[in-house]
This record gives C-alpha cells, sequence and structure tokens, in this order.
DNA sequence: CATGAATGAGGTTTCATTCAT
DNA sequence: TATGAATGAAACCTCATTCAT
C-alpha cells in the first residue's frame, strides 16, 4: 500500500487521512470484489460497503481500476510481510527443516487467503501494464526467497538441484494449485494431506543423498 | 459443439447450419475474447468479428454467455480429441514411455492452446453453474486418462504412487503453470526444457526402483 | 373479412388461398393476441402459432397491423352476422319482448367473446385512422338495430323515449360493461343477474306505462 | 403518489426530492404516453419530454412499467382527492339531491381526464399483478363511496334499490363510457346533455315513489 | 407457392465519472 | 472535506420486414 499507492490520483493532501481512507475501501471492497467479480461490481456498491459516498471515493482513488490496485497491491504486501517476518525466524534452521516450514507456511497462506488469490489470478488482467509489473515483482520477490532457502540447501549439501529456479517456482505455484483447482482438490484430499504429499514430492527431487533414504 | 450445444437457443432448424454458424462464431471470436476478455468485448464486435450481422448473431446463440460456453466447450472437446486419438496410439508402449510420451503431449497442447487455456481459467466464472460443471467434468476426464496411464505403470510394478489420483493431477496442474506464469517461466526456461524437467520429476517420484536408475 | 381485407397487400393472385390463408392467420393468432398482447407478440409467434413460415405470413398480409386489422374485423363481421341473423326472427315478436330477446342475445355474445372484446378495446388504437373507422362503423352498425328495435316499439306505443340513439347506446355499452369490469362484477354477481337487472332497468326507464305495470 | 410509490426503486434518499423528481416525471410523460401508447413511447422520450437525462430518470425511477405506475396512481390519487373532498360538503343534502351532485361530480372529473381515462383502460393490463390491484382498489373505493349514497337514500326512503352495489358501479361504470366510447357520443350529445339524461335514468330507476313523478 | 436466413435500427437499462454545493 | 445528483455513452438484446432460394 504504502510504496505503491503514491501515483493514484487523489484531491487531500493530508497524507495520513488518504492512507487511512484507502485503507477503509481496500478493506471493506474487497468481500464485495471477490465474490461479484470486478467488472460486476459497481462503484456505486464499493461506496456503499465502504460506508462512503462516491464522491468521497473518488477522492481518494482516481478510478475503478485504482481500487483493482490498490487490492492487489495490499494483499501482496501482506502476503509479503508475513513471508519477511516468517524469514527471520528460519536462520537457525537446518534447510531441510526450513523448506519443510517455508513450504507449510506458504501453503497456508493460500489457503486462508484463497478467496483473493483467485481473484487475483483472474482480474489482474484488468491492470495497466505497469500495475501488473509491480504485482509479478511481488511474486518475484516470494519465489527469490524460496530460491535463497533452496540454494541454502544445496550449499549445505543437503538438496541437489540443477535449476533451483524453477524449482522454487514449481513449489510456489503447486500452492496457487490448491486454490486454482479446489473444485477438483477438495474432494481428493484435505488441505493437510496436500501439503504433506507435495512436501514429500519435492524433498524426493531434491534430497542429496536420496538413494540411502 | 456437438453434445454441449444442444441447449443453446437459435431460430433456425437447420442442424447443419446451425453447427456452421456456431463454428463461425467461435473460430472468429475467440481471439477477440481471449485478447479484450470477456467483458470487455462486446457483441456488436463480435459479430464484426464474425462477419455478422448483430441480428444474424442472435439467430443462432441466445446470449453473451452462450457464446462464451461455445468457446469453452468447443476448446475442450478439441482436447479431448487430441488426447483421446493419442491413447488409441498408447497400447503397445511400455508404462514409463507412455507417461513421457503422454506428458509431452499434454504439455504441447497447452503450450500451442496457451491464450485460450488462460482465458478459459479466467472466465469461467462467467457461466452458469450446469456450463461450468460441464467444464469441470472435461477436465476431470483427462486427468482420469492421466490416472490410468498411471495405474498401468504400477501394475506394471514400474511405478510405485500412493494417491494416483493427486499425482495425475499434479501432471496436469503443471501444464496448466506452464501457461499461467508464462510471465516468469518464459524468461528462465524454454518450453524443452520445462518439459524435460517435470518429466524427470514426475518419474523419480514415481519411480519404483528409483536407488537404481 | 371479405370486405375489409379488399386492400391489405398480398402476393398472391389466388383470391380464394388468399381467403382460406388470412382465415388461418385469424383463426390461430388471436388467442395468442389476446393472451399477450399486440405490442408484445411476436411475428414469429404469430407464424408458428399459425403453422407457417414467416415468408408465407407476409405473403398473405402485408405487416403486424394488417393482421391486428384482420383480426378486429372478422370478428366484428361475425357479431354482425349473428345480429343479422337474429333479427331476421325478430319480425314477429312483440317490441318488448324482441328488446328483451335482443339484450339477451348482445349480452351473451359479449359474454363468451369477452376476451376478444377486450383486446379490441385495448388494441384498437394501434389501427391506423381508415381501419379504425372500419372497426366504428360495424360498432354503429349494432347501435342502429337495436335503436331500430326501440323505435318500432315507440310507434307500436310501448315504450316511451326521448332520444333512442343514446338508450340504444346505453344498451350497447352496458354489454361492454360486463366484459371490461369484469375483475368487478365478476365477484358480485352472475351473468344471469347482470342480464336480468339492467334489462329490469331499461324496461323501468322505457315503458310507456310504467305505473301500470 | 405518496402511498403507492414507496417501492420503487431509486439510488437517491433525499425523499423530497425523489418526489419532486417524480412528479416531474409524472407530469411531463403523461401527455406523450397518452397520445403515443405505452409500448410506442420510448424512455428515450420520456427523458426528453422530463428534460431530464436518462441516467437521471433511472435515477428515481427503476422501469419503464414504474412511470406507468406512477402514471396511473397518481391519476388514482387526484381522483381520489376530489371525490373526498367533495364528500365532505355532502353531508347536509338530501339523497336525491346529494346524488344528481355526485353524478356531476364524477361526470366531470371523467370528462377532463378523458384521455388519461382513455389510457389506463387500455394500458393497465401492462401493470404487474400487484400494481394493477392497486389500481382496482382505488376503482373500488370510488364505487364504495357512490354505493354509500345510494344507501342513505334508501334509509331516507327516497330511493328504492334491489341491489345497491351494482347500482353503483353502473352509475360509475356509464361515467367511463361518455370516456371510452367518445367516438360515438361526441356526435349525437353533448357532455350536458349526456349527464342530464344518465341522471334522469339512474333517478327513474331509484325513485321510491316513482308512479307519482 | 413457400421458406427462413439475414438485417440493423432501436428498445431498455447500467455505470464510471464529474462537479456544483 | 464530503456529498450525491446528473450525465450520456454504450451495453445486451428484440423484432418487423425483406429477399434469395
Amino acid at each position: 500500500m504504502n510504496k505503491h499507492s503514491v501515483k493514484i490520483r487523489t484531491y487531500s493532501n493530508d497524507k495520513s487521512l488518504v492512507q487511512k481512507r484507502r485503507r477503509q475501501i481496500v478493506i471493506n471492497s474487497t468481500d464485495l470484489f471477490v465474490k461479484k467479480g470486478y467488472a460486476k461490481t459497481s462503484m456505486r456498491e464499493v461506496a456503499q460497503a465502504c460506508n462512503m459516498s462516491i464522491g468521497t471515493l473518488y477522492h481518494y482513488v482516481g478510478s475503478k481500476e485504482d481500487i483493482l490496485y490498490l487490492i492487489i497491491s495490499y494483499t501482496a504486501d501482506q502476503q509479503r510481510e508475513i513471508i519477511d517476518s516468517f524469514f527471520n525466524t528460519l536462520s537457525n534452521l537446518k534447510p531441510t527443516q526450513a523448506l519443510i516450514r517455508l513450504i507449510w507456511t506458504l501453503y497456508q497462506w493460500q489457503h486462508v487467503n484463497q478467496n483473493i488469490v483467485l481473484f487475483i489470478y483472474r482480474e489482474t488482467k484488468n491492470l495497466s501494464q505497469t500495475n501488473r509489473q509491480l504485482v509479478f515483482d511481488s511474486e518475484k520477490y516470494i519465489i527469490a526467497l524460496t530460491e535463497e532457502v533452496l540454494k541454502r540447501g544445496v550449499e549445505a549439501g543437503e538438496f541437489k538441484i540443477n535449476n533451483t529456479t524453477l524449482m522454487a517456482h514449481n513449489i510456489i505455484a503447486l500452492s496457487h494449485i490448491w486454490v486454482l483447482r479446489r473444485w477438483f482438490l477438495r474432494k481428493h484430499c484435505t488441505w493437510e494431506e496436500y501439503v504433506r504429499t507435495q512436501t514429500e514430492y519435492v524433498l524426493k527431487i531434491i534430497r542429496a543423498n536420496e538413494s540411502l533414504t
């Protein structure tokens, strides 16, 4: 929210008020957008959900797309914060344990935020080129952190991985799959089973001394 | 197109003409929808793209959603056809070779049809409950066929898999990931690398006698 | 139908066929129009109801309004026929008895044809000036015949009426009222009561020697 | 207007403004609808006639049918008001005089408002079931008041009437007939003659001591 | 004679956005 | 700062009518 919302039009000079109102908008409109979809949600409905007049809404936001961007980047920021704080508790773990916990954390975040994750997958195309790029940057950051864990494991001799980037991406992508394909997966396994199985698979692939396991 | 288009309204009684015109509509409007998104594409544009008047368009189709459904189910049918014909050439292959070729076939289809795959992921929510279900059924069919190959491998003693359904789903899902995350993957590997690596990963996981490889 | 349909456009030269097809159109489309209203009934529906193609429909009829006109004038003709044949059986009755029977006949026709009567009241405005005039002429004819009966009664000394035209019109109008206000009258009296009462009222008004009755 | 417009959709919360705009809509669109008919009048024309944009029109009204309902119920309310205020001046008159004046008042209102009365007869069928019922209720109210006058006359011994409901209804219905059949009546009598004659007829029927007149 | 595919103007309604208060 | 009335382009869809076959 902080970094990205800078270039969104506002008629107010009070930065703290702008931040407060925009937070109000994001918090209150997200569920509405998620439930109805971006295109089918009207600005009138958004204003109502936010307990604001339409006029006030446009005081702090330049367009409907701006709100979409706020929601998406706000979610991305939240995810980053959680991942960041997670990484601060990670330093003294062995790579394998660190990876297991990372996967658990990432997959849980996706599970808890499945509606908004789905929403972002669907509606990102409605963002302008520039804004879409910022969303991608956020994703890249998560992948980079995951790759970092993998690399440490490789350095420590615990993992053996040809392409750490692709492996990191696989791990992230499969966390999204739990959400994107919930209509199928929900009927065939629980979240716990899913996480456990995917973790096993990953470890099977990257364990350095696999033949000994 | 054949099976699903049954309940779509038309004012014509000439089935072959209806089929011809609907094919014309699907063929010509798909790119437009894919490029602009469902919501932002107007029926006027669709009619123009199809070289029809709006009136003619509505002669063969009851609503905008019907076209969305036609596009999606037409694509699903195409995929099924290809997979089906692929399976007919499969019987005399050993399971491992069959799986390798299946993955290659599936991933290539996704690659070639990436725009429409992406489109389907985004816009399926705009279908009615019933129509959405039909799309899902089509997906389930592909997964079931993939699972069938895995099961044969297990029976032949070549594979060892706890949960064949989840494994089959993983294989399919990762073919979608190539499309859904192309903004990332394109920069980090070619399609050939992607397929090769994912195939390796899968085999690493399911090979019965992995320690001997 | 005979007189009035002359100036309606047709592409056929076979007069008997034209008459046959137009009868087919009137017979089959009337209920549809009556039920849905003129504006909300489409020519496609009309064609279907008539077991014709739209093309054939327009072979024998120039426009949608023509059908409206056919229906209305066909009904008017039917009514006239019945009234005419009724009058032929009337000559040897005394005026009072003749009037009583006339009222009964008129009111019954309205009762049996209430839907179409209602329809005509609502949709006559959709006719062109000329066609509307023809409908009015038909109405005037019925009134004139009724007035004739009244006049005979006056000549015979049975009735005493200042304005026979207005009286005749009242009698006709009250037969329409039974239809136009059925939402009220149905709840307060039967058709038989209605006819009996209105007949009594009329006689009360026009009886020459009322005090003696 | 007050009572009935409750359930019509508006985007405004300012009740007085809503009332003002709806009045504006009713006042300005009535003639248009009356002249062209409901079906053939477009919302674009209505907006123009009301000196509003289409958007503003839909700010205060949910649909085209709502406007029809507003017009009809607005007229009904007006009539009721006039009748009500008339009844307040009636108490000290003898029944016969009261009836004579009531008929005059009712028939005059119909005469002055003949266009809209005609319109209501034609277009009421376009209302929803519920709204149509409200129109009928208004009519029933007028009939009930008329019946009340008749009953007082019966109690006072001035009138002798079998079925006061039907008699009251006849009186009201014949006031409509002046409008519904103006194409005939206009040519045969003036409004004054019509009222005088119908009054005479009514009195002839209901006078208790008719033989003495 | 009979058909029905094709047309496109025009219907009602929605909605993002502006601006006067 | 906050409001919400006002706008009008543009959305989806219908339908009377024509004309080639």
